[in-house]
DNA sequence: AATACGGGGCA
DNA sequence: TGCCCAGTATT
């Protein structure tokens, strides 16, 4: 149903032209558009993945204090780097942005790959990235294409595919790719687009009555403006239940680093048990051997907090035990567990389950 | 071609 | 609640 784009060819060659004036007027002033330094830019564009400007942009500030060059974050500990993205979500985003600052500084001489192509081989950076990296710091005419792009462009040219298969993705990086043709330039434009999704052309109650495309629009003409784009819903999420064996002893907790190839990689926790059942008491639970002993030993300081983690794609339900573990008792700790005192426990890269955990048994 | 991967904000 | 966010890597 594109017959406004066939049926009117006129919108096209002026879209971006209409982008750009647009964007003069009304882009926000923020912190990465004052420069052309493509650490700047690939930090920026890394933290804004699937993340809102406003949430972003106090991380941006301080990863910048905290590593002002891409060779001031390649020397960093990467659970340093980890302990910075805390809370942002998507930790798999930290752990390859330490590992392409390293690759850079050892590898490149420091000096950022400066072609689309090139950038697109660098570990967590996609065609997304890659784009907006090449055009904004090196005037590249590639265009980028992202939640807000999507969105623009299926409702002034009324593309009613799913946006979530690989076909559609396809139909719109081309449609894209020719419209960046007539910007005047490259990285005004697709700073343009994505801006005018964030701010006019928004997911819910968009401003088409100011719109200075709204006569070109196909979904503003058709009533269709809450329709598009076309995105398949998504699998309901996932219930899982979490116990944490909380074991303190003189004021030290006992923590270790998730390895598994799960949410939360490379983040500090206690020792855990998943059950496929929730509330399972601590008696039924299957602990390894080597808590027996300290389970023996150890005084539980209370009945346990619940406590329930929200991510978009599983509901974590957690029942934290606290188990006071005598001084005089010296029995080893079950496998990766170490005794952290509460200022290390604040330097370590946490899921914010366990922050929340913290802080209110804690304070 | 699907699915996994966070956390926050908003109606 | 459900949806969305300047997506990418893995299966």
């Amino acid at each position: 149903m594109d017959w406004l784009s066939d049926s009117n060819p006129s919108v096209k060659p002026g879209f971006a032209y209409t982008l750009e004036r647009w964007y003069e007027h009304h882009k926000r002033d923020l912190p990465w558009r004052h420069t052309t330094d493509p650490y700047r830019i690939w930090l920026s564009e890394i933290i804004l993945q699937q993340t809102r400007v406003v949430q972003g942009r106090p991380y941006y500030e301080r990863f910048l204090a905290a590593y002002p060059t891409v060779s001031d974050m390649a020397r960093a500990d990467e659970r340093d780097v980890l302990r910075l993205w805390q809370g942002l979500g998507y930790y798999s985003r930290a752990r390859n942005l330490h590992q392409t600052a390293r690759y850079v500084t050892t590898q490149l001489n420091g000096k950022f790959p400066e072609t689309y192509d090139d950038l697109l081989k660098m570990k967590g950076i996609g065609s997304y990235t890659a784009a907006a990296v090449a055009s904004f710091a090196f005037g590249e005419r590639v265009p980028v294409v992202d939640g807000n792009v999507y969105r623009v462009l299926a409702r002034v040219f009324g593309i009613t595919e799913d946006i979530t298969t690989t076909k559609a993705k396809k139909t719109f990086a081309g449609l894209a790719a020719e419209l960046i043709q007539s910007a005047d330039n490259p990285a005004t434009y697709n700073q343009a687009i994505m801006e005018f999704g964030a701010i006019q052309c928004t997911p819910v109650a968009p401003d088409c009555l100011l719109c200075p495309l709204q006569q070109q629009c196909n979904a503003y003409l058709t009533g269709r403006q809450q329709l598009l784009p076309v995105k398949r819903k998504k699998a309901p999420v996932r219930e899982r239940y979490f116990t944490y064996i909380v074991f303190r002893q003189d004021e030290k907790l006992a923590m270790r680093e998730r390895t598994a190839q799960d949410i939360w990689q490379n983040l500090y926790e206690f020792l855990l048990i998943e059950d496929e059942e929730p509330a399972v008491p601590l008696a039924r639970l299957v602990l390894p051997e080597s808590a027996a002993e300290l389970l023996q030993n150890g005084v539980p300081t209370g009945p346990p907090v619940e406590l329930m983690q929200l991510l978009s794609h599983q509901r974590v339900r957690a029942w934290f035990y606290e188990i006071e573990v005598p001084d005089h008792l010296n029995s080893p700790l079950p496998t990766g567990l170490q005794w952290y005192s509460a200022a290390e426990i604040g330097g370590l890269p946490k899921p914010v389950l366990i922050t929340n955990y913290l802080q209110r048994s804690l304070g």
